[in-house]
DNA sequence: CGCTGCATTGAAATATCTCAATCAATGTGG
DNA sequence: CCACATTGATTGAGATATTTCAATGCAGCG
């Protein structure tokens, strides 16, 4: 099933099986792309959405003098604009960090599947605000936490993540993210993210980077202090989040 | 009317005058409040959401220490947290600035209301995403402006955010914010804050404060370019972004 | 008059950026 | 297999930006 990984470990298990089956019927089609073409621009205007399948994909945002603010970062199982649909543009670019695989779903196709089915329309509605929560946690950490703590949390958002979709098996996850990236994200030049993981490997929180090939954890909980990481956020809806105390 | 500002300037024509007037029926009740006691606090499962009739609110996230990152600023017009009703709880605490009016809207009344009507749903689902648009950029605004550029940049959102409601007249406007306000929506430490307003003194973008009273606008392009503030993300909407050009 | 809450200032301590090299791994063409 | 280009990681050193701590100023208010 193409959207296996939707929710997953999340409202997955909300969703009936006839929603899911009409999820994937919408689906226009299956496509590969790659990076650094961007998957969709600021600005313009768009006619379908793009659920990420397999890979990954960053959203940017451009200053003045070209350098990149990283406002999200999709992992398998994310709609990577699913906003544009009820907004029609996106205020940022989108870019596959590599190769990947995405499903295209029309909006006026979209539009016919969820019109008379409130249940799925609340539970996509849903996903998009569980970004926006996300996003509300990355200002956080830009504005309050340190280069460390920043690097830290973001380490954090992505070990919980990629626990939801299982790609992570306690001391290793693979994503495609070089320094340059993790500075792009926490608002830190690239020298610093290097100076920063260095100071993470010397407290023994990460091994010595695998390239851009993944990470390798030593010590979730230190990070998790570091970071003052919070994972609660990531969840939404109150019986599903008990499976995660807060803190 | 009471929901007279929601979306004004920006969506508010594509409502119809129906889905109106089936808003305001929604209403269970008008109450007041004030600050600094909070209206929602983060975690709590909640079963209404607000709507801002008058008065201003933030939204905060505390860390480690104590200390608050504004994660959102609501003005008249705005919900202040309709994105509980899809979520259940909130990742955040609501706080009045001050004295504040509210609607408030029962969850199991909102959703009567919308699950017969698509229409109506998009426009609040569309109204949590121009929401998440400004998050997002608040992380820009954060991860890669100077101190001075952060505030200069807020300010220009709060202009435009007041000129929607017709709050702003060109020079003034009336926000009940300190400048450790400012210090915490844009992740400086109030006495810095302190330092950068004298900054934009001296630049000649605006004027001595008025206490916690507003804001005296000089040269609002000069803050826009300072700022790197581009107005289009307040929008969302392909049509109605027209009104308004790029950059 | 003496609080109280905010704005303002100074000075030293830190954190982060920038510029400029260097290094290590990888791939490519000959 | 070698010379070379490319990409990303690493390091040093000086310049800037920002924080922190500690006072002071200033206005409204009981």
């Amino acid at each position: 099933m193409i959207t296996e990984l939707f929710l997953k470990g999340r409202l997955r298990d909300a969703i009936s099986v006839d929603d899911r089956a009409a999820l994937e019927t919408a689906i226009e089609d299956v496509i590969e792309v790659e990076g650094p073409r961007r998957l969709v621009s600021r600005a313009e205007e768009v006619e379908v959405s793009y659920y990420l399948v397999d890979g990954y994909m960053a959203r940017y945002l451009d200053d003045k003098r070209g350098y990149r603010q990283s406002v999200g970062f999709q992992v398998p199982g994310d709609w990577v604009d699913l906003h544009s649909f009820p907004m029609k543009r996106l205020d940022h670019d989108v870019v596959p960090l590599d190769r990947a695989k995405v499903a295209i779903f029309r909006h006026d196709r979209l539009r016919e599947l969820i019109d008379g089915n409130p249940r799925l329309t609340r539970i996509l509605w849903f996903s998009t605000l569980l970004d926006a929560a996300m996003i509300r946690e990355w200002i956080f950490r830009l504005g309050r936490l340190s280069a460390e703590g920043r690097i830290a949390h973001f380490i954090c958002e992505l070990i919980e993540r990629m626990r939801f979709i299982e790609r992570y098996d306690g001391t290793f996850f693979p994503v495609p993210l070089k320094q340059s990236d993790f500075a792009e994200a926490c608002g830190v030049s690239p020298v610093h993210a290097n100076r920063t993981f260095k100071l993470l490997r010397d407290r023994g929180l990460v091994a010595a980077s695998e390239g851009a090939g993944g990470m390798r954890i030593l010590d979730e909980d230190g990070l998790r202090r570091l970071g003052e990481f919070r994972g609660d956020y990531l969840y939404g809806e109150g019986d599903l989040k008990l499976q995660q105390p807060f803190g």
